[in-house]
DNA sequence: GAAAATGTTATCAT
DNA sequence: TATGATAACATTTT
């Protein structure tokens, strides 16, 4: 579920509860949710894989971390809601499975909008620049850093790698100026094609290295390793994508 | 049916 | 203190 354009296509199903005023709640959740009745919708908003419900004294980020889900006017038979908001004429927004938590703060106050790779805010120069200071990060956990590159997840890492033709283990430090700015902008970019084939339900076909065994440019066996800080997943190709670093 | 996975954070060990 | 391994959360797909 997660991923920055996944958020951004659910804060595009929920525009019609915008200015609504939340009537009921329920869900299996440890925070105070009572403190959400009568609250009216100021906006939805999302960050990287925050997706942000702005009230009026505070707001509500839910993250759906690995496995969670939602609902819209309906209800998943099986499953408990964590958090359940119930509006007039039975309107309902369910959400399954994910960490929700109160932000007192505003929230311009907290996010940096510029980091976000789906936001109209997005600054590809800052994030050259902040990458620059780092020289020693690996490629693979630079693209998953939130703070670097909020809203990419594992497979728009993979694919953007693929498509730049990087190989993960390659460090930031020793990529040409010229690869560094396609990373940066294939984050995005990318990220945007991810958005229109999840909403057409025609994603995963469109994947070229995520889970495949072979590259579809070399027809070679990709490597498949669990690499970096957080050993994730990559799917590579050694032939194709090349490795930038002091020792290679 | 086991294993792995679109993710993050807290805690423990070194 | 910093780094890294491990656990925890919890669901769907392979």
């Amino acid at each position: 579920m997660p991923e920055g354009p996944s958020i951004v296509i659910l804060r595009d199903q929920v525009t019609p509860f915008l200015g609504k005023t939340i009537r009921r709640v329920s869900g299996n959740t440890t925070i105070e949710k009572e403190r959400l009745a009568d609250q009216r919708i100021e906006s939805f908003r999302s960050w990287g894989k925050h997706f942000l419900i702005e009230l009026p004294d505070f707001s509500l980020k839910v993250h759906f971390m690995l496995f969670g889900s939602y609902r819209i006017n309906e209800d998943k038979s099986w499953a408990v809601p964590r958090l359940s908001l119930g509006f007039d004429d039975e309107q309902v927004i369910n959400f399954y499975a994910c960490s929700v938590r109160f932000i007192e703060e505003p929230i311009d106050l907290v996010y940096d909008w510029w980091a976000d790779v789906m936001s109209e805010h997005w600054d590809p120069q800052l994030a050259l620049k902040r990458l620059r200071a780092q020289p020693d990060t690996l490629v693979c956990d630079a693209l998953l850093d939130q703070d670097l590159f909020a809203g990419v997840g594992n497979i728009i890492k993979n694919e953007v790698l693929f498509r730049i033709r990087v190989h993960p283990l390659s460090t930031v430090g020793a990529l040409p100026a010229s690869k560094l700015r396609e990373l940066v902008a294939e984050a995005r970019n990318y990220s945007f094609d991810f958005l229109e084939w999840k909403k057409q339900f025609v994603l995963k076909k469109h994947w070229l290295a995520h889970t495949k065994r072979t590259c579809p440019r070399c027809h070679i066996p990709f490597v498949k390793a669990h690499l970096g800080r957080t050993h994730r997943r990559s799917f590579f190709c050694e032939n194709c994508q090349l490795r930038y670093g002091p020792e290679a």
